[in-house]
DNA sequence: ATAGCTGCAAATGCTTTGCAAGGCC
DNA sequence: GGCCTTGCAAAGCATTTGCAGCTAT
């Protein structure tokens, strides 16, 4: 209770950031629960309804230094939305379109079996697997 | 040589749509060629080198208008670039991060051999695999 | 002290929309 | 003629950026 940030003031270290209270309450936030999926729009209302007071720039340029520095993932699912993906680790994901929601999918539940071949020159900077979700009813 | 827009012409019949001159030029441009992968900016272009003038709104318009009949079909890969495919049948893509350009997956060379279980009310609207490729010497 | 960080407001880039003028049936 | 289309310009929306002031070390 009197060291509520000693997690996210470590993660912050680590990562070679500095533990402002922006990025501190962001890094609560974001790790403290896990598996988290995110757009920078939502994140600024969970902050500051939370008390912390974030601009909307801030929670942006913190979602990006975080994702280069490899604590997040971007994930991209729909034309209009950015999510960030607190899950690094391979996987897929389900979009549930009617909710706007993310999920994951454990490596278990689907499988690719082979890749394509990789041109001269080119490298896989990542494989992207969605499957999109809608409600029946429709 | 006289009839040069019948196939054009044919198509938007099929899907109820008036042929006006900017539809024939744009349906001309996506559908003469086979499998085509193009963003509403590039087309804007290419339909105005090519002579017809179509203003980017309505190069927009008919995209989607076209996507609802079932002629193309949209690609989600880069957050800010919306591609349409031409290809609608169901399939997956390579995307040139470097080239800014799709490619399709022929559907032996990717395989997915189990797909997660659907929520009650729900179902499976569409699978998206996309294979992120960036140059080597980066 | 100073390099890094934040926040505002303005700018950006893609996409959509309102509406008046024009074109197809 | 009447309804569908078009095009312009303006609006919209998510995201980025410039810059002056603030903060962690």
């Amino acid at each position: 209770m009197t060291r509520p940030y000693s997690k996210a003031l470590r993660c912050l270290q680590e990562v070679g950031l500095r533990p402002t209270r922006q990025r501190l309450a962001l890094t609560k936030l974001l790790f403290d629960n896990n598996d988290r999926h995110i757009t920078a729009e939502l994140l600024h209302h969970e902050v500051n309804e939370a008390g912390a007071k974030v601009s909307l720039a801030t929670i942006y340029n913190t979602l990006h230094q975080f994702t280069d520095a490899g604590l997040l993932k971007e994930v991209i699912v729909d034309s209009s939305r950015t999510y960030f993906d607190t899950n690094v680790s391979d996987h897929h994901h389900i979009y549930f379109k009617d909710d706007e929601e993310l999920q994951d999918i454990s490596s278990d539940e689907l499988v690719i079996k082979s890749l394509p071949s990789v041109p001269e020159g080119k490298k896989i900077s990542g494989v992207s697997v969605v499957v999109h979700m809608e409600n029946k009813a429709d």
